[in-house]
DNA sequence: ATGAAAGCGCTAACAT
DNA sequence: ATGTTAGCGCTTTCAT
């Protein structure tokens, strides 16, 4: 076999040719015959020969890969779809030949972006979870690193991100329950400063305004996105003097935490007390899974970390012009866990 | 501020010194004395100056890059303890500042190693889930790229690895179930291919024959490592017509199929059957979360992801000599998923 | 149709 | 203590 692989300068003395023209040769350059590229590409096949990718990437000015910014947390937690927006975003490089290079950080992510930037590591990278003011993107933006963000911004500047239609999907299931009498509904929501977070609420409160109800302030709970979490704040509900009748959560993590706290209040979900989420498609927590099985709104993260990659690379090849701005679908899937409401003991 | 990251050609200019005394000076080289090194290092903060990493490593012939190949299965799955190992890699190589570079594929894995070889796109790599007999690794070992295996391998070749104590852990946890005068007991081990499977099996026997025992041919179970497997392999062996007083499993993926079957059998866990199972420590599915808790050999998996990273920069560095092999520590945890072993009927 | 030469931005051996 | 020079391996003008 090849033993070491040859280098170009090697690969054209042995052809008896000129480096530019082995290295035009090999990528079918227009003004090349077909013969003497036959035996260009002949000689470097039994030569095992392959560009060195960091000569290429600095004469090119691109290296063909991309990163992914993360704090490391996100690796360390079992309840989060990171994984899964991880596996769409390899698929999507496997499939256009990118490289995707790692960046987990602690602490301070501004440092990790630029060090990204001018050391020209990646060609672009992917950001995730932006806040409602995220500094990342006018940092990004300054650094001149074509970016993705998965999800949306307030910010002012232009950016493109790929984000699930949060809008729609929160009023779709905030109007399911009301559809079925519901009045005293208790939204699981994540944490404020998170954009999406804030999107969720609103599209809930809009839910309510369009039969000309409004929610109670105290309707909304602000918390994060674990069972822990789902668990303590609807035992804590379930002990309000009026029981809620109905609760919306805004992840499959939440909605399992919401059920076992009714198992332990002795309620049937579906029956006594209704339940809708919101699901990514986490793997191994779908809401079909759950017992009685769980109506949600079903989108694919793994479809959106596809899409990020692809829009980056996109943008990078110089593709697509400006910011590129994908909502992904949801699907609204009736399961057992919703019951008319009870009328008011 | 800084617009445009500069080079060290224009700081060099700026400084009125050259390029190889910037270079120097950044670096701390011996031989620079401090006021010019701070005058330099000053003027290189306020530049924005970070190099060109592209750049460097073509020059340095090293990128502080290392891979990780693997297919791209491992992270659609739910029931991996892949991800764990990456999160450990990635604290690894945060805490002495390399990249990381995911290399997911479809198919062919040796073409994919070439490439990464021969482009030199990583320093080192990583490969997991090593076969009985790994080409690999003499792949690997012939493109001179260092690497580190996550398990072992039969082969001939010598290489690097990181691989958890399976043949005591087993061999403990059988010794446990006897002691308990369990003598029908069935292993739920994993797919014959792997190697560590093996070694699992034969630490089984071990125990059974160090107090002069036999255990039966189909006392060890061959099946994949999940809980659909772990159920249905449970479910099979409790209609055997002598039932099995104890389950020793090879994951907690398994074990918790089998603590399915057995409810569905009506049986109770740590009083009609013992349970025993080898925990990784994955996110998300610690052993000590079982009800009844389950008793386990318990090892970081992530701690392993560390050591895999770790020892592969040291070896890229030549801080380490020839092939290193750690062997990761386990624990044996007990919990109440053992009882006695009841008379037989 | 092919070759020569410059240059991507850095490091390091070799001066001085 | 600092500068000069020669690469690292590739792509890409610019010649011919």
């Amino acid at each position: 076999m090849h033993k070491n692989a040859a280098d170009l300068k090697t690969l054209a003395l042995q052809l008896g040719l000129s480096q530019s023209t082995v290295s035009r040769a090999l990528r079918a350059h227009p003004g090349i015959p077909e013969t003497t590229r036959l035996r260009v590409v002949s000689a470097a096949e039994a030569a095992g020969y392959r560009p060195n990718a960091r000569a290429r990437s600095l004469a090119l000015g691109r290296a063909e890969t991309i990163g992914l910014s993360f704090p490391l947390e996100r690796l360390q937690l079992p309840e989060t779809n990171f994984v899964d927006v991880l596996a769409g975003i390899s698929t999507a490089i496997t499939s256009r030949n990118y490289n995707l290079l790692l960046s987990p950080f602690q602490g301070d992510e501004a440092a990790v972006l630029r060090r990204l930037a001018s050391s020209k590591a990646v060609d672009g990278i992917i950001i995730t979870r932006p806040l409602v003011d995220d500094p990342r993107i006018a940092l990004l933006n300054e650094l001149r690193l074509p970016f993705v963000v998965h999800g949306r911004s307030e910010v002012e500047e232009p950016y493109s991100f790929v984000d699930t239609d949060n809008d729609n999907a929160f009023e779709r299931l905030t109007t399911l329950l009301l559809d079925y009498g519901h009045r005293h509904i208790v939204a699981i929501n994540g944490l404020a400063q998170f954009r999406y977070v804030a999107a969720r609420a609103a599209s809930f409160r809009r839910a309510f305004a369009a039969r000309g109800l409004t929610p109670p302030p105290d309707a909304i709970e602000f918390v994060s996105m674990t069972e822990a979490t789902g668990y303590e704040t609807a035992m804590r509900r379930l002990s309000d003097t009026k029981r809620p009748t109905a609760f919306l959560c805004g992840s499959v993590f939440q909605a399992r935490g919401v059920y076992r706290a009714l198992g332990e209040h002795g309620l049937k979900v579906g029956i006594d007390v209704s339940v809708v989420c919101h699901d990514d498609g986490v793997r191994g927590f779908s809401a079909a899974d759950f017992v009685p099985s769980l109506t949600a709104t079903a989108t694919s993260i793994r479809s959106a970390g596809e899409e990020l990659a692809l829009i980056l690379i996109d943008l990078i090849e110089g593709k697509v012009p400006g910011p590129i701005r994908k909502i992904m679908p949801f699907e609204l899937v009736l399961r057992d866990s919703v019951a008319l409401a009870r009328p008011e003991p």
